[in-house]
DNA sequence: CATGAATGAGCGTTCATTCAT
DNA sequence: CATGAATGAACGCTCATTCAT
């Protein structure tokens, strides 16, 4: 129970922390802010984490570990490359509308951090760069794609995975029925392209 | 002269202001840094501008505006929407790698600054989407392109271009045909997508 | 046995408050880091002593009253005056040397503690003057001195034995003999004076 | 008159610093406290210093400059070694009843203050022995003293010095007379030494 | 008795903003 | 108009002390 108790209070100074940036940014939030979100005391949150900036840091990456767990488990079933895309998209606006606290961390793509933070978040984005490119080399392989430079191809859905996610977190209007719709529409250009054919 | 004082002033202290944010970010920049950058007097900031947050306003559209003017001059002579899409990415390229301190400012799409400057860039967004969508509209009209939903087509071009546009900026190599020769891939995949035919 | 766990856990304390609070000082020491000294909880501490400040001022008390012991204990053989003093330097020196730590507490004469603390290092120091002051009233009985001002001669031995007790804790060279000579020539000017005769 | 100000404000600082860190010793005094006894704000104040311990820093030296000042200004009629250490005794004696404030910054040898501060300490106090070492090794040349070892002479006197000066500063008894006596006695006693001739 | 997780008062320091010159 | 000295609100962080177990 005390081992339950202490995983209880660390987390709940993460959601704390999750809430409160996510609402102000890094630099507006006050540990003070997030210590009372988490209903303990000031200095409670410094057993549990050094300073703010590594407060920051872990909430990022379990907030990042959280969208990983979910894209992984949705991707999992899906074995054709263009369900795959498919499913890439709708679990991301998904797991944006479920969580939009958490996502506009993620989305924060280059913020103006603290430099070592802003390193954190640049080699996220080389290892999600890195996970796509190997699905893309994958269905190259299987002959469900054309033979693209893989690289530019994984930039182009994650920008646009990002690009749209931060559309959808921002707008006002959140039915599924319209994400679903404009996740499809991106889809289909991305696998068809634009050109008449 | 006189005039011409005063107009010289302010952008001097734009100039700084650039410098400054794009090299800190809006919370670490101070103007006292701002101020010496300008080479004005710390108190003269405040005539020019009512607070450190207007400035960063005036200066993120003084910047957006150098972007776009460049932005029409490059698309200005291309007729055909291949060569527009593909200009875009050159143009867009080759700013952020002469103005890099300006970039990191359009970049950050949703940086966690105070809450009516996000407003502003979020705004920012929606008209060049306005923008993109018109040009693809055209370009369905004269059946350079499918008729594909062109709000989707212009979130997957802009998404690829911001993002893009980040790697550029953070990567460490800075050669020019390096960045060409990913935009014709990026583009390559946009135009024709990714399906086999 | 109970009782003997008990003194020992006290005097674990002690120990480690005397290690801490010379290494770092009575402010920048914490007892948190007494407490992992002497190997028990944080809380134990204050099982034992009410508040830091009482912590400081038992082992002040322990510290002083160790050195007296070793005082005394060297000055019982002695009989003659000059005997006495050369002792009194000697032992002095070498309690420095070999409790380095101890040391730098008991010549912090007048450390810029809490006024209460302070006060209590006053009337120790009104106590080694009186106590000096007898010796010194003997030695005149029993015509061994001239018959000088008691008080003023044992601010003059003390002020000396406190001063070089001093040097020589902050010198980075530590050779017993260099003490014994800078004793020996320290002692002959208290003895013979200055004044050619 | 610019200028003047500046000095003033900034004299100001340093005199509400004096005051403070000598009723409440480094750690106890609070910026926020100097500066209401500056009649400055708390901002003002790092203006001028750049932090706590170089304003204290700054603080002791100037104290110790004003003292070295009187010092000289007092010794520099006198040709006899021995009134030479009359006078230092009566310059001190007097200095550390008129500046109480500062004086118990002067006489704390060795403070648990930062080590970096405490090193400023030591090397003023090794300059100290020098500087009277100087003076006893022209009053052996003149052949008015007998030639002892200047270090261990110089030790004697400050350590009698530094010591009769507590006494003197936390004794509630002010009088004058009385610390004139005082000195005369300690004077006699290192001039003439204790034994019977 | 012993413990150490929890707490919050308190302080050093920063910096946007003001205003007297 | 231009300046920069002055200011104080605000925040991150420390640590003596408490108390539930």
């Amino acid at each position: 129970m005390n081992n339950k108790q202490v995983l209880n209070k660390r987390q709940r100074i993460i959601n704390g922390a999750i809430a409160v940036f996510s609402r102000k940014g890094f630099y507006k939030a006050t540990i003070e802010e997030i210590a009372e979100q988490a209903d303990v005391g000031k200095g409670t949150v410094y057993e549990y984490f050094s300073s703010k900036k590594e407060l920051f840091q872990e909430m990022f990456l379990y907030t990042e570990e959280k969208y990983e767990e979910m894209f992984h488990r949705g991707l999992s079933d899906a074995v054709m490359f263009q369900d795959k895309l498919q499913k890439m998209f709708q679990i991301t606006m998904r797991f944006l509308n479920c969580h939009k606290e958490m996502a506009q961390i993620l989305l924060a793509g280059y913020p103006p951090v603290a430099e070592d933070i802003q390193k954190v978040l640049i080699g996220k984005n080389q290892q999600n760069i890195t996970k796509i490119s190997k699905i893309l080399e994958e269905a190259i392989t299987r002959q469900e794609i054309r033979p693209v430079d893989t690289g530019a191809a994984a930039k182009v859905i994650l920008g646009t995975l990002f690009f749209v996610g931060g559309q959808v977190l921002f707008s006002e209007d959140e039915k599924e029925s319209g994400f679903n719709l404009l996740a499809q529409n991106v889809v289909d250009i991305i696998l068809q392209g634009l050109l008449l054919t």
